[in-house]
DNA sequence: GCCAACGTTGGC
DNA sequence: GCCAACGTTGGC
């Protein structure tokens, strides 16, 4: 079981809009290290979602849907579905994640250019802390159970 | 807006 | 296969 977190720019595609949409396909990386690392996602794991350029900070949690498969967009990239968990009780920013002696190891601090990456277990569970642990979100809304008009 | 870090491209 | 030039990312 593998522990990853991916960046994206909110104002492209935020983790709000993750959530309302409630499943996304995660393309358009190209980069090959970040490919390489999508590709070994497994349905399943947990991703720490980050956003970058505004914000500058972990949100939220989302989950692998699916197997990687070829990006539509590129035949030489690959693409993975995504589908949210919860946001984080609360942001953490970039400069705490610094400053946290256990998260050191970061890629996220040592390769700032890296967009998709794994994160040990640890290093999941303390950003989770940090973050004030995971608000699941509400479950899809139920369909109401008709109220039987007899007593 | 600037710049450092890094990745990619292409000439040789 | 090297390396200079260039482009992109992303924090500051």
């Amino acid at each position: 079981m593998a522990f990853w977190l991916v960046k994206t720019e909110p104002d492209a595609y935020s983790f709000a809009t993750l959530c309302q949409v409630g499943h996304t396909r995660w393309d358009g990386v190209r980069n090959y290290t970040a490919r390489n690392n999508l590709r070994l996602m497994k349905p399943g794991e947990r991703v720490l979602v980050y956003h970058s350029n505004i914000g500058l900070e972990v949100v939220g949690v989302a989950e692998v849907a699916g197997n990687p498969y070829v990006d539509p967009g590129h035949a030489n990239f690959t693409a993975c579905d995504m589908k949210p968990v919860g946001w984080l009780g609360q942001p953490v920013p970039l400069s705490l994640l610094k400053s946290d002696a256990s998260l050191q190891g970061l890629a996220l601090i040592r390769q700032s250019r890296l967009s998709v990456m794994p994160v040990s277990q640890a290093e999941f569970d303390r950003i989770v802390e940090l973050g004030g642990g995971i608000q699941p979100l509400l479950p899809a809304k139920a369909p109401r159970k008709p109220r039987s008009a007899k007593k």
